[in-house]
DNA sequence: AGCACTTCTTGCCAAATGACAAGTGGATTA
DNA sequence: TAATCCACTTGTCATTTGGCAAGAAGTGCT
């Protein structure tokens, strides 16, 4: 059997138990390997693959109306990796995905996933979970930006998601928290002077 | 026939032309009013009824921690309304919806919904679209968020949904811009002063 | 009509953040 | 090894935004 899959396989088993259906899930994802500092997607392109990321670190970005890069998400070991609306509706990515790290997944296309989604409901429930989650994140995220202060946003992102500061460089994190590298290190000072 | 049903029908008949599913699907929608300033859902209760709103106006809005009102998205015609993370993970919503003017619509529950979503494969695509569409929206909001002034945002929304200026009073819109009343008011008198 | 309440504006001042430029140290590369 | 680039910090100053309080105008309720 398959078990170089088992990572596949072990991303399912909670919301598909029954070991059948693994395989033929499990069947059709491949493996991918992606280099430090190269893309998944890019902007423009309509994005093909859906990414499980089994090691390594990514993040997308896309640019604002001055060229400026900023960074939209971060994803760690274990996540799901595309962009949502792009995979989805087949149109154009209005953001590019890069990996930060050496990283390997395993990723299955559009149709595959689809052909999946209507032959195994427990499979696409898992899906729609993928989907809810992901959009349930970014509204905390935007509830957030709204309402707590730059300084608040970064120390919560700390203590939330500590790998991200050991894998991405602090301009990424500065943009990914709406401000600049500048107030970021201001920040960092300000934080580091008070824990004397 | 249901022809009062006309607006459900009409909402999925592109995504699913067949008469006799349209007929099905409409059969499970309920209608529904809401009064002015009335709820359909109440942060801490699970999202229940997933909305079609066919006449009137919504906001839903959550509370930070200092307890101010946050408004986080607004409802027209013709869209649909519920809590994305409440309604589909079964979890005590973070936020209510409430009437900003008298409203009608038609509602289907959870299970009803589900059991629709598992028997008309077009139906669920378009369950997905819904979503998806929602997260696009959702992320150009945030990266509006970061990469623009607040009186950028002002004016692309007022440029993009003149309806909300109609029906929502400007502190509610403030929120949603991530700025305060005040504010906001001051972004106004400044464009005001330029179109002179 | 009268009263309370809400909405919106405005002024004043403080705090947060951005823009720009310079400088340091580390990593990479020719 | 030298040159270059990148990440991060820091300083200065301008701009944006918030907090707070007051007031005008409109709304709704009794």
């Amino acid at each position: 059997m398959e078990n170089e899959k088992a990572f596949v396989r072990h991303f399912f088993q909670v919301g598909v138990p029954q070991s059948e259906k693994l395989d033929i899930i499990a069947q059709h994802f491949h493996e991918k390997l992606i280099d430090k500092h190269d893309h998944l997607l890019n902007e423009g392109k309509i994005s093909q693959e859906y990414l499980l990321l089994e090691s390594g670190f990514m993040r997308a970005y896309s640019l604002d109306t001055e060229g400026n890069e900023v960074t939209t998400a971060f994803y760690g070991a274990g996540q799901p990796v595309f962009d949502v609306a792009s995979f989805f509706m087949r149109t154009p990515a209005k953001e590019s995905i890069q990996a930060l790290a050496p990283c390997s997944g395993w990723v299955i296309s559009f149709e595959e996933l689809n052909k999946l989604f209507h032959s195994i409901p427990e499979f696409r429930e898992v899906g729609r979970g993928i989907l809810v989650k992901g959009y349930a994140s970014l509204k905390l995220r935007m509830q957030s930006m709204i309402t707590e202060t730059a300084e608040t946003r970064y120390a919560m992102l700390l203590q939330t998601n500590p790998e991200i500061f050991r894998q991405a460089p602090l301009k990424h994190i500065a943009s990914y928290l709406g401000i600049t590298d500048s107030s970021l290190s201001r920040i960092r000072r300000e934080i580091s002077r008070q824990h004397k």
